[in-house]
DNA sequence: GGCTCAGGGCCAGGT
DNA sequence: ACCTGGCCCTGAGCC
């Protein structure tokens, strides 16, 4: 998936010891960030055993990734003892084992930056044990054997991805670009009430609705995979323009009260026709649709069965929306009031979770589980674009609303606002998706058919985007 | 039951 | 007084 001036590195140097995605390899020709990137790479060298952050020696695993002890002492404090830093200088501070020690804000955020995970220190404070990312470093560690195996093997090639610098409108600061609606301050606070906070996966206190502006003169980072290494080639693109955009950040609570309960929809026991996860013209499971041939009664009676499988592993897109909007709320509680998330951090971290709910759901279910973990991770990497795609257009058929973008957290964006502020490539991309998504419910898929189509994305063994440079193909 | 290894605690040294 | 970072302890998961 190309995206505005994103370029994705080449695959050689495209991830760093442990397979997450590095700016030093970002690209920005025309934009005024490259020199903040460029600089970024002078100051972090990264060796094979070279920490993310400060490319000191690791010393194992901590906290999502391989990291230096010093990283992993200064993480742990920083989230137990729920620090905020504020940077003296432009947050682009040079992190090495000499200079680390200088700027303890941009030393977080880029702990953050490249996947330590704020949600692995434990709240309790027990110690030892393996913490519930054990097969999480397990699976990086093969990623990465296979990863070497492939740079060994592969010869590098690039994406040219262009630049939007020069077709991107200059996007005035603080727009607000969801409904109308949701504008209202006061109701999103409610929602954080609530939806969040009752259901106890936010911590920070105060309900703080998070203020969407881009700073893209910040550090851009990519999502920070549970599986990095599945950002093998291509990433959802990267700000690259240095205006701001930006949107607020406030949640429907009309469109999650629709799917707080989604997992009844969604099981095939519970009829479509009621459901908030179908369109209005889509409610006979494809068990039932009249178009179903059943040669055989085996045919017949099995296929439902199968369905019914395949529907059990489903994700529950109530507990997504939650633990996004947990994420999110945690990540802007570390930050203080004065360091909002930006847009495109708020979107990576979504892609973040989604992809993470996906990769679960893949391991979950009963089909794709018996495969060797070599072949599964094969599949994964190779679907995983796919993947967020295919979900995305289902949430969107789901329930997404005419002209509007339905985000994993609940939100709508009108898409006439994104059109109006957005580049020609970002602009291309959603007017795609949205005619993708159009055609999806002018198919009348439904939710069995959805998940019928995620097994076949998954189980492909000749993904488009397993293509080398297959940028094109991976759009249709 | 022993081993592994990631998270937590301790504490000397540094700022 | 606070921070840093190296070292050691702990204990769940794995073999």
């Amino acid at each position: 998936m190309d995206l505005p001036g994103y370029h994705p590195p080449q695959p050689q140097p495209l991830t760093n010891h442990h397979g997450h995605y590095s700016e030093d390899h970002l690209t920005l020709e025309g934009s005024s960030t490259s020199q903040e990137l460029k600089t970024e790479t002078d100051s972090k060298p990264r060796s094979e055993d070279g920490c993310p952050v400060c490319g000191d020696k690791v010393s194992g695993y901590h906290y999502g990734l391989l990291t230096c002890e010093s990283c992993k002492g200064f993480f742990k404090r920083s989230v137990q003892n729920n620090k905020h830093y504020t940077c003296a200088e432009q947050q682009n501070c040079p992190m090495n084992p000499s200079q680390r020690k200088r700027c303890p804000s941009c030393r977080f955020q880029k702990c953050l930056a490249v996947g330590m995970k704020t949600e692995a220190v434990r709240a309790d404070r027990m110690r030892g044990g393996r913490n519930k990312f054990g097969p999480l470093y397990r699976w990086d560690r093969q990623m990465k054997q296979q990863k070497v195996y492939h740079q060994a093997n592969a010869a590098p090639y690039r994406i040219k991805m262009e630049t939007t610098q020069t077709h991107c409108p200059q996007v005035p600061n603080n727009l607000h670009l969801l409904s109308s609606h949701t504008s209202d301050p006061s109701s999103s606070n409610a929602f954080y009430q609530s939806h969040v906070y009752s259901s106890g996966m936010g911590q920070s206190g105060e309900p703080m609705p998070l203020d969407c502006t881009v700073h893209t003169d910040r550090a851009l980072t990519p999502p920070s995979l549970p599986y990095p290494v599945l950002y093998h080639c291509t990433l959802p693109g990267y700000p690259q323009n240095r205006g701001e955009t930006s949107f607020s950040y406030h949640p429907t609570p009309a469109n999650y009260q629709a799917h707080s309960t989604p997992h009844k929809a969604f099981t095939p026991r519970n009829t479509p026709a009621s459901s908030p996860c179908s369109t209005p013209t889509s409610s006979t499971p494809l068990s039932e649709a009249p178009t179903q041939t059943a040669d055989t009664s085996t045919s017949a009676t099995h296929t439902p069965n199968f369905l019914s499988q395949l529907l059990e592993g489903e994700l529950d897109e109530g507990q997504l929306c939650s633990k996004v909007l947990a994420t999110l709320q945690r990540e802007q509680a570390l930050r203080g009031k004065h360091d909002r998330l930006n847009t495109f951090s708020i979107m990576c971290k979504m892609a973040d979770q989604t992809l993470f709910g996906l990769v679960e759901w893949a391991r979950s279910s009963a089909l794709f589980k018996e495969l060797k973990v070599e072949d599964q991770m094969a599949l994964l990497q190779s679907c995983w674009s796919e993947l967020l795609v295919l979900d995305h257009l289902c949430r969107q058929v789901t329930y997404g609303k005419e002209g509007c973008i339905y985000l994993v957290t609940g939100q709508q964006i009108e898409v006439s606002t994104i059109l109006s502020q957005a580049g020609m490539t970002l602009s291309s991309l959603v007017s795609r998706t949205q005619d993708l998504v159009s055609k999806f419910k002018a198919l009348q898929l439904d939710r069995h058919e959805f998940v019928c189509l995620k097994y076949l994305v998954l189980f492909n063994p000749v993904s488009t985007q397993s293509q080398a440079g297959g940028a094109d193909s991976r759009e249709s």
